[in-house]
DNA sequence: CCGGAGGTGATACCGGGGTATGAGTCCGTT
DNA sequence: AACGGACTCATACCCCGGTATCACCTCCGG
């Protein structure tokens, strides 16, 4: 099964060499190049490629937006290609709109032409590549995002019996100590005991400094309700 | 300039391998290889590795453990080697682990031995690499993670006026309203007002559903004080 | 068998937080 | 000049949330 590869980039010579380097190769087919995001998404729909070589900085319509439609789910149209985002320079901006876009990949154009070619078998599996540099900048990023959360969050509840626990991640919803009663079967001054409990536990004055300490310490995370 | 390479494994045959193949490039010096986390830290406090091949499941110490330990800033060790996690399936918990700790990078032992050689190089350099499905889940995460804020978040705040956010932000840090008050040079009552507007306007209840509704929205954003 | 930890709950107090209403100043736009 | 929006603050009210104290029950380990 060979790979439909679809080349979108505004200068002729790039598209040239990327063409006859990936044409050379047995299980690859370049079935056709745009010269600007708009033509490219054009093509992209027209042509149904599996993967999409996208270069960032365009005229008309840049890679990034052109990425955006070919991976946003239009009505009607069904094809979705793989996206591997190139660019001559690394502008971490352009990265994460790229990745947040659904794009498959990240590559600097000056990476070796195996690499390229390497890229695209991986991208066209399904699997993800970026480049050495944007990698280590996605696990900075990554790393810095969410540095809380250890394997048993429980251990980070300097002593929280479950109940308090449970109790906790209620506040954390945005419960009522009304509603946390009534969701957990209980008076609501049990619920005030409980709570009483973690506050002094965890040196806290109320319950919105509760719901902080809940989300710093990755008892809940902010995007799963 | 060689690059000095510690190889943690608890495997032998693994380690005999990884050395040869490590060995045999003249700009890689392998320094010391160790059978388990503990000899594994220890080796990298002595040895001073640029990158350490760390395998993730072993006994006595894992490879995470022993990566955190490494890579945190114990006081008194200067010495912070890069490290290179490696595995033989590929379980993303352990992915998530290492990288919080500070991962360069994380490889699949079942990856070409070219592949290896050129990860120590990426990893020496100061960037990172990681196993193709291993980044596809990263960037899928870090898609889904935060696909929200655009440039300007004031747009998700429903109308806020700068005050209102203002004081929107520091209810997120856990201040009362008098301590707010204090912070902005106000009266009390001036500090209730706002927040009686962006209650309404947010159409929340409390000031812990606010705190919760400035995580969701990265008004504040967990792990930056 | 006893003691402690976890869980439950009642009574009581009070202060901060949220609500309602009204009003003053300082803008920028019309 | 007139107007609306943002910001400011006062007075007043009420209730939820947090604190304190005490008590009872169950389960488990010594």
């Amino acid at each position: 099964m060979t790979i439909r590869v679809l080349i979108v980039d505004d200068q002729a010579m790039v598209r040239a060499g990327f063409a006859a380097l990936l044409a050379a190769q047995s299980d690859i087919d370049v079935v056709g190049q745009a010269e600007d995001g708009r033509q490219g998404v054009e093509l992209g729909r027209s042509t149904h490629p599996d993967v999409v070589l996208m270069d960032v900085r365009m005229p008309e319509m840049d890679g990034l937006e052109a990425a955006r439609r070919l991976l946003d789910p239009p009505p009607g149209v069904i094809h979705r290609p793989k996206v591997l985002m190139l660019t001559t320079f690394d502008v971490d901006d352009y990265v994460y709109e790229a990745l947040r876009a659904g794009a498959s990949g990240f590559l600097l154009k000056d990476a070796p032409p195996d690499d390229l070619i390497a890229a695209v078998r991986i991208v066209a599996a399904g699997d993800a590549l970026l480049a050495p540099s944007v990698t280590r900048r996605l696990i900075a990023d990554f790393a810095k995002q969410r540095p809380a959360q250890r394997k048993d969050p429980a251990l980070k509840l300097n002593g929280l019996t479950p109940r308090e626990a449970e109790v906790l991640e209620l506040i954390a919803r945005g419960l009522s100590n009304q509603e946390i009663a009534a969701h957990l079967v209980l008076a609501e001054q049990t619920v005030k005991t409980h709570i009483g409990r973690v506050l002094s536990k965890l040196d806290l004055r109320d319950r919105a400094q509760l719901v902080i300490f809940a989300y710093e310490a990755g008892v809940v995370v902010p995007g799963d309700q």
